[in-house]
DNA sequence: CCCATTTCAGTCTGACTGACATTC
DNA sequence: CGAATGTCAGTCAGACTGAAATGG
């Protein structure tokens, strides 16, 4: 016993630390969900932008976007519009409502980010930010030849 | 579009990479699912223990726990047996096809380490992995850590 | 009797598959 | 017409709630 080695690599850790992030932002601390308010975070600093780059800004479903998005118009919270060069396209804004409800959202997470990152310095958190924004950047960069359905 | 002002912190950007993970380990690919590797992983690490300090160290639902144990043995991946010092409690380990599957899976689960860790150098996927597992250290008190010793 | 550990049934959300409509 | 974009229905896995069986 007493050694508690843990020898899993990065992407086990992140699953279960995901899993306390997730059980630990609920509707009821942020005012909306952690998936609204990713959205909503994207929103801001991508608006307006369609539904596409939000499907891959968000490394969501393209589909499950769609109930996304279906949510957030239904909660008053952002607003599809036809593109008028792309009539095919929507162009997605937020709402005001949307930016408040997401700057409520953000100062309740600052609380369960203290939570789970209690072990980390603020130094250690923004290495942390850094990192992650790195590997995401690159890798969703290179959706590359997996859009191959071959049959 | 090279435009990529992300200010979101830590939290949504770990759900973002978490998708990515997710759907980038198939069973296909690992030959086993995802929470299976990372249940046989803390297995390996801790070899016997009881349910309830898989849970903790697992960071997920007790009942799920149980789920989850139950395909593993019938997989013949892992085997529970009652602990005679407290028959309330069941002793999990590892069979030794178990550690074969761990063994295999945690090999593919390289190639997927590099295509989501593509942005970051050696370097840096060790100070990710070390963060990660400094924040779930705090984050989760040492269940105890007591693979049954009796006091 | 109360508490701890494990189990199961029911349920809810998240996320994918496939078919379809619209527009370029 | 073929390709791109967005929508929706059906479905499946992940994860929680609540109740219960077993044993200390």
């Amino acid at each position: 016993m007493s050694d508690t080695a843990i020898t899993s690599g990065p992407i086990v850790l992140l699953t279960r630390l995901s899993r306390l992030v997730h059980r630990a932002s609920t509707p009821e601390l942020l005012g909306i969900s952690l998936k609204e308010l990713a959205a909503l975070a994207y929103l801001r600093d991508h608006d307006p932008t369609t539904q596409r780059a939000l499907t891959q800004g968000l490394c969501v479903d393209a589909n499950y976007c769609v109930l996304l998005l279906n949510e957030l118009e239904a909660a008053g919270l952002a607003e599809r519009h036809r593109d008028p060069a792309d009539r095919r396209r929507h162009l997605v804004t937020m709402t005001e409502a949307g930016r408040r409800a997401l700057e409520q959202a953000e100062h309740a997470q600052e609380t369960i980010e203290d939570e789970i990152l209690t072990g980390l310095s603020p130094q250690e958190r923004a290495t942390l930010t850094q990192l992650l924004r790195q590997a995401l950047d690159s890798a969703v960069r290179r959706p590359a030849a997996q859009e191959h359905t071959p049959r």
